[in-house]
DNA sequence: CCCATTCGCACCTACGTGACAAAA
DNA sequence: TGTTTTGTCACGTAGGTGCGAATG
């Protein structure tokens, strides 16, 4: 758990940020996914558990809190000293041990979520950012009252398909683009405690979702006409420094993945969200010759939204979470029902001896049924179409979490477990038949698997592997031993940590390793070394006592694009094909099952990026160059996304775009710090 | 300094908290200013300074951070352990010792604070909240870059007079009502590094004044037409826990003084707010026949605040700092000059020994000239008239602070040393007929006094103590030794560290004294247990770590109110008087004084409340009833406000609205904790 | 009658919507 | 050419202004 290689490293991506309205911009901010045994002093951690900690941590990176205000691309010196006091504080801080707790999430607006995702949801992304409609908002119940915990939600790619609306409906039109990096948007209440968390429903309105690759504000960059999965995380920690240290349970509500799109290609995507969003109230049909467009595309549905989750719910748990909501109009009908999702827990410090055999292999079920309500839910044309995709692109085959995620509303309702899922998997279209019945069962059903688990690093590799090989869910065995497909600025990492830590070498010895292999993507922005970003406290993270050394001026730059790189990949792959692919088979079965997942194996010696792991060669087979060690000239791999099946064109193509994307960062990473590369 | 009086002491108040709109609510949170030596093992404290710096820290106390949400009302004893907890991790943070900074700061739109000084600034304050204008905005120097700060400001009472408008000026109308505790307004960047903090003006227009008594968002509550002054705060901590404990350097700008008011009086304040708030465009006269009322009030004065500080001066330090701002009209004149305030710096561990020949009494000056602008600066009609006050209440003489704040935008010019200062309040009248000749020097000198000089306590008594008998300013040696009269609320407590660091006792002790006896205003909300409102992560407290352990469940009432009320009253005096009057004096002045002032000493083991200090007995004399130690039923002094040598019969009506106010909150402290005191 | 306060209102800023046309 | 993206717009919500009548 000392072990150099990994032990405790960290990069740090930043953005440079200049709110020309300082109102209400998030603003990225990285923590560090060092793992230090003396972080956990009254911890018995054995290596295994800390490496798989600490590659969770790195995992789970990338973390975003709104904030605001702008920086400056100065290098400070100092900054490592103050970094270092604050570690030292850090390290005292005593995690809450023995605390029990058993979160329940519920999604709140479910039944508006489900109206949507029947339809196939869209959401728009534009250049000065757009929130999300529905807003996404969750219930959580099952905290320890006096804890503190940390509140989460990303945005990770569902599958590796582009998409297009053809003939009004959705299909995939080709791989995926390289993502941008996702960041963790810290809730801006974080932390709190669980009683203030439970106190009324956490929202996250406050994410905005761009298609601004240069983007400043810490927004959500995404790509249009791609589809993702938003998800959930709670940690208990006291401190948005543990984060990277902390235990990360994860939910994500199969119901909530949409399709990015700078322009609406549904009408009634359209139509539903202009009969439920308050603000686009000016475009409902109010008898006055309103608009044009939309004919009687609204269904007599229930517009039901606008009025329920404005004030009618109540105070939430967020600053302006009353922003969108706001209807004198009476409440149609009940909207507060929620869902419970599936939860991906990874221990940690939980995990040490996987004494508790909870952690072992065994399947332990345990869900709670969400309050879910028995809204009427018609079939989700929201299937990107696996018939025309295989017809297609044939040799698109492999993309199996593609493929997953088309039939995502629907099939799989016999599975049980991983393995039946697994099974189920090898033949997608087969499941194809039986959509229709799971019509019914799939509304009000939600399940919420319990138990350890081990998510960031396990869940997201599972995520990668499902998508590039079709591994079994939640297999520990399976997951165990592969490789991690990391990517820019997903890493998470605290400057000060890492200055203060002497992981420099480790960064080193990581960019030795083949770690640019799988990380592609120019961190644009991220990566950009500089002072920290201002009102970070205004929103969270600078509250926390990070200060923001210039870590261009602590270390290379290749080592921090390289470690950033690295890590961020790990989350924002193909996550959704597997998650949302279990979830909802889970979802739309009829049974309860509990899963457990035991934590995600790391050679306690060996980089998690250079370690010839299983599979490491290959998600980097078709992807082409790899760069040398401590070089800085040397090409990226693929990127996350570049699955090995991947026809030669389509990974060519990838790599060219990447390429491009690297290239600017290597010529920021040349020039002074704090600027953005071109473009 | 293990003194059980008064080493460390802290009560909780607390505002039970419903935001209707859980948007932009601040809400009320109180630290401790418990003072265990074990805070500072690396530091040689000696009694006196820690004594010192417990009281400066309970001065002041009653910090506010912005924030939202609702709460509970219960008693979680967990909370306990979890503060312990917390509090064990807070002391091992270790200060950012040998932190070099000087700061320097400027108010910005220092211009149109000028214009409107000068006629009488008038702040609206209603139910509902309502922001002040112009915004409270300052920028920042000096700073160290890596050391993190937390700033604040309040509103204090500038003197102990109710004012009328009457024939076009203002005038005394009165002795002051009682003041509602005064929250410290945390900005909700807080902590950030001093880089960020002098990246961008740092703005508090988040801060709303109110006259509701039952304000439960957070708000300062203000009593109508009476005068107030604004201050502002710099605290060089890394963690709000840590601000009773931590040095308050203090910023006042004379010109930022203001008459509550709840409808405008002036109709020339009204034309100015029109003319310069982007929110009031409606009523400027645009030659449409818009808004009766002010015909040619408004003199072709610059409107310039509506475009300068807008989007011109870019992103500000403060989450919606651009809200008001915006205007697309090009900006007339340039208005982003600052002015430099008298700042009051209250050193605590800095003063440990008085090694430091800064804290001794010499006369250090070192002033840094202001930026501003040579504004068109005319007479300011804002003098409430110390000659019909002198005609019309004799009797009223001895309120010199009422006095001086009359006279505070001309008279004075000669002073320059706290000596000449002191000996020119003797006789306010005879200052009279040198007003003419201060307006040409008033507007653009702006002198800011460096070296350490002690602020809260010192400060806040020395400006009771020239309330109440006129002593010199800034004499250290005629400061220590006096009483200080607390008012509620104003003292911070940080519950966690109270429950935990077994200071009740401290409390009880207190109790024991005349602690009542200045403590007359009900803290109404602020007192109130329960759990810690929730959201104030999103607005800086709860992310600070902060539990809110049952304040109620943890002590007995009584020592809780006590505390509070005795520690409050410290800040809330009449403090404006002798504040505004050096300040204005100094800015008059031609000069550059470079005051220096020593901590104020207070005897290691007694109790400040009930130590028979030079003064206690004398501001208690007028008010009637001295508590008797660990008496609840003693009816407490006439308050912070109860001048010894006020008229008897105002003193009597004073005395019985505190000790309405007063029932109401024993009432409440008999009963269960989490209530609000009635009416 | 005077004064202070309160309330609803019109009018503004700020910004969240989708429509639409133009651009890419 | 077809699709996708961008910018502007009208129209909403949310809320910050002072006005002026009503209230006490």
């Amino acid at each position: 758990m000392r072990d150099p290689v990994f032990t405790g490293t960290g990069a740090m991506a930043y953005h440079p940020f200049h709110a020309h309205r300082p109102a209400d911009f998030p603003v990225s901010a990285f923590l560090a996914a060092a793992q230090p045994a003396s972080f956990f002093p009254s911890l018995g951690l054995l290596p295994k558990p800390l490496a798989e900690h600490a590659l969770s941590g790195a995992a789970e990176a990338g973390l975003h809190a709104a904030l605001h205000g702008h920086h400056h691309h100065h290098s400070h010196p100092q900054q490592q000293a103050a970094a270092a006091a604050h570690l030292r504080a850090l390290k005292s801080l005593e995690p809450d041990e023995e605390v029990e707790d058993d979160p329940k999430v519920n999604l709140e607006a479910k039944e508006l979520w489900d109206q949507f995702h029947k339809l196939g949801t869209e959401m728009v992304i534009t250049k000065s950012g757009r929130r999300m409609f529905p807003p996404y908002k969750v219930r959580v119940n099952g905290l320890d009252k006096k804890a503190k915990y940390i509140l989460l939600m990303d945005i990770v790619a569902a599958d590796d398909c582009r998409y297009k609306f053809h003939n009004s409906r959705w299909m995939v039109a080709g791989k995926a683009d390289p993502e941008m990096p996702k960041r963790m948007y810290i809730h801006p209440d974080s932390p709190a405690t669980g009683e203030q968390w439970m106190a009324k429903p956490v929202t996250f309105h406050k994410l905005k979702l761009t298609n601004n690759i240069s983007d400043k504000h810490g927004f959500t960059i995404l790509n249009s006409m791609h589809k993702y999965q938003p998800r959930f995380h709670i940690v208990r920690a006291n401190d948005i420094l543990k984060l990277p240290y902390s235990t990360f349970r994860t939910y994500v509500f199969p119901e909530t993945d949409f399709i990015a799109v700078t322009a609406y290609q549904n009408d009634k995507i359209t139509q539903l969200k202009i009969d439920n969003n308050p603000f686009a109230k000016g475009f409902r049909d109010t008898g006055n010759g309103r608009r044009e467009k939309r004919k009687q595309l609204s269904l007599p549905a229930l517009r039901v939204y606008d009025e329920a989750c404005a004030k009618g719910d109540g105070a939430e748990s967020d600053a302006s979470s009353c922003e969108p909501p706001s209807s004198r109009e009476p409440l149609h009908s009940p909207l507060g029902s929620a869902t419970s999702p599936l939860k991906f827990n990874r221990s940690s410090r939980d995990e040490k001896n996987s004494t508790e055999s909870d952690q072992e292999f065994e399947h332990q079920e345990q869900m709670s049924v969400g309050v879910s309500s028995p809204g009427p839910q018609a079939a989700s044309p929201f299937k990107p179409s696996i018939e025309e995709k295989v017809k297609d692109k044939p040799e698109l085959d492999k993309k199996e979490d593609c493929e997953d995620s088309s039939r995502e509303s629907d099939s799989a309702f016999s599975i049980r477990n991983p393995e039946k899922d697994k099974s189920e998997r090898g033949n997608p279209k087969e499941s194809e038949p039986s959509r229709k019945e799971g019509k019914e069962r799939f509304t009000p059903l939600l399940i919420q698997t319990e138990g350890p688990s081990s998510f960031s690093a396990n869940h997201l590799q599972s995520l990668a592997l499902s998508g590039l090989h079709g591994q079994p869910l939640f297999n520990p065995l399976t997951a165990a031993g592969h490789p991690l497909l990391f990517h820019p600025s997903q890493f998470a990492m605290a400057p000060g940590a890492f200055s203060t830590m002497g992981m420099g070498h480790l960064l080193a010895s990581m960019s030795g390793a083949s770690a640019l292999e799988n990380g592609g993507l120019s961190p644009q922005g991220t990566a950009t070394p500089g002072s920290f970003p201002f009102h970070l406290s205004q929103h969270m993270l600078a509250s926390q006592g990070i200060s923001m050394p210039p870590f261009g001026s602590l270390l290379p730059y290749p080592y921090t694009y390289m470690a950033a790189a690295a890590a961020a990949a790990a989350s924002s792959l193909p996550a959704g094909g597997v998650a949302s692919c279990l979830s909802r088979n889970a979802l739309l079965s009829g049974s309860r099952p509990r899963l457990r997942f035991s934590p995600y194996q790391i050679p306690p010696s060996s980089s998690l990026l250079s370690a010839g792991l299983p599979g490491a060669d290959h998600a980097d087979s078709g992807s082409g160059s790899s760069s040398k060690p401590g070089s800085r000239e040397g090409s990226p791999a693929p990127g996350p996304h570049g699955s090995p099946h991947a026809p030669a064109k389509e990974a060519v193509n990838e790599l060219q775009s990447i390429q491009r994307l690297v290239s600017g960062l290597e010529k920021q990473r040349d020039e002074s710090p704090g600027r953005e590369s071109p473009k």
